[in-house]
DNA sequence: CGCGTTGTTGAAGAGCTTCAAATCTGGTGG
DNA sequence: CCACCAGATTTGAAGCTCTTCAACAACGCG
């Protein structure tokens, strides 16, 4: 493993509060590995026993009943996931998924749990990390169950607008039907979503989506700073030497983060 | 305030693993206030600068967006809410409304965020809560996405049946238009699903529910362990000296917890 | 260049909401 | 004790949103 891979785990907020000696502990029997594209790493229901830090790729997160799917988020370096089933020694709610070859390194849960009890720097920053997931949460549930499909991806668009630098195009970053699923619904829905955004100054091509009237496509989304997080994960301040560009609230990895 | 009350607090999870000195700590500058029912508590965006336990009554948390509002979960006694937001420091992200006359214990949060960073013990217990609200809150994705409303509902009385005992009737605990905006549905659509519910083998008379043929209603609602949590919050266990019949995961007071 | 994957479009229908009106219910004052 | 009222719930009708299935177009990769 790189050392430059270990100083960017240690560089997330839920690592940059604790002594290198803890951070040591910590990371003693951690490894990391390499994934290829599409490799299931988690399935819902399996025990969990390690805390896994996204390093480098793409990970879904989903949950599945009868024969329905869904995704609950998509997750982009450096990103840490299933700490809440970590915390617990419980089972997972969700499947991971990679999209791409992607880099993870996985810490024990047991020395989590551990440490946890006996630093309480640690504690508090994993009590952080946590809160930040669960606000995330509450937003996707608000947007799911406030916003019809249509406001739901105006909305997305604007947050990933402001996010790629509040330029008039944006890049999607992963497939539409990736994009579907997360803002719940079909691929066949988001098309036509996009379709009916046209009149709204919003082209598509590709993955590529230009905005020619932020005011009108402002007008229909209404976005709320109490449902749309518009900083990027704290994560992602410090994954590639990026400079600070956002005050930040402590926003994670969650929801609609990515 | 009476000393019952305080033992109460004393049992739930959150605090029941810290030591006497830090509890009474943590409880110093607390105080217990009444509200009549139908008070705001806690408007969503607003700072949020206490801990709140309910000890007695009914609470609601909702979310609002241009002129909709739905209901994210209704908590009954012992619950905590809005921990997350005191943890970060942060303004809530839901309202929160008394749905009958309660009394709600309150914390400083300034208090139990300097007592985290000081007693790893505590720190880890709030992990653990967060923990179980950040899962409860998948579990609410999950259903909001995958299922349809007649199956949501269908879920939520085989739910309710199990926490009541496992008979074949249970009490609905409040009106069917919160539990509309709970399950993500129109009062009209809960009606309609309760009517589409009859031929299997559901009876509605008032808050009534009874149940006469439990397959029919499990093979159409198929529950799962990794969406519906069949055990009462480990809260509710100490809350009225009634006896420990769950062995529980730590399952808290958030999304369809009651 | 061909093929499989991904995305788009059309048509039909299921699921859900809205508005309006009728019915039920619990609580109140006489 | 009873009649009455306000709010809650149910029912009906209409229409909108979303999904499903099918077919077609576009893209990317070997």
């Amino acid at each position: 493993m790189r050392d430059t891979d270990l100083q960017r785990v240690r560089a997330l907020p839920l690592f940059s509060g604790v002594s290198s000696d803890v951070f040591r502990r910590l990371t003693g029997g951690a490894f990391l590995q390499r994934f290829p594209a599409g490799t299931t790493l988690l399935l819902e229901g399996d025990r969990v026993d390690f805390l896994y830090v996204l390093l480098d790729g793409t990970v879904e997160l989903q949950g599945a009943w009868k024969d329905r799917e869904t995704t609950l988020a998509v997750l982009r370096p450096v990103s840490t996931f299933i700490l809440a089933a970590v915390v617990l020694d419980a089972d997972g709610l969700m499947s991971a998924r990679t999209l791409q070859r992607s880099e993870i390194f996985m810490l024990s849960g047991e020395v989590i749990r551990r440490t946890m009890k006996e630093d309480s720097d640690f504690a508090f920053a994993v009590s952080q990390e946590l809160a930040g997931c669960y606000r995330g949460l509450v937003r996707s549930i608000k947007s799911q169950k406030l916003r019809t499909g249509v406001e739901r991806l105006a909305n997305y668009l604007i947050t990933q607008r402001i996010r790629q630098g509040a330029e008039d195009k944006i890049t999607l970053q992963y497939e539409k039907r990736v994009l579907a699923a997360l803002l719940g619904m079909t691929p066949e829905n988001l098309s036509r979503a996009f379709a009916s955004l046209a009149s709204h100054g919003v082209t598509v091509r590709g993955p590529t989506v230009t905005f020619s009237r932020l005011e009108a496509l402002e007008r229909l989304a209404r976005p709320s700073p109490l449902i749309d997080n518009h900083m990027p994960p704290q994560n992602r301040i410090t994954s590639k030497g990026e400079s600070e560009r956002w005050a930040s609230e402590v926003a994670r990895a969650v929801g609609y983060a990515h």
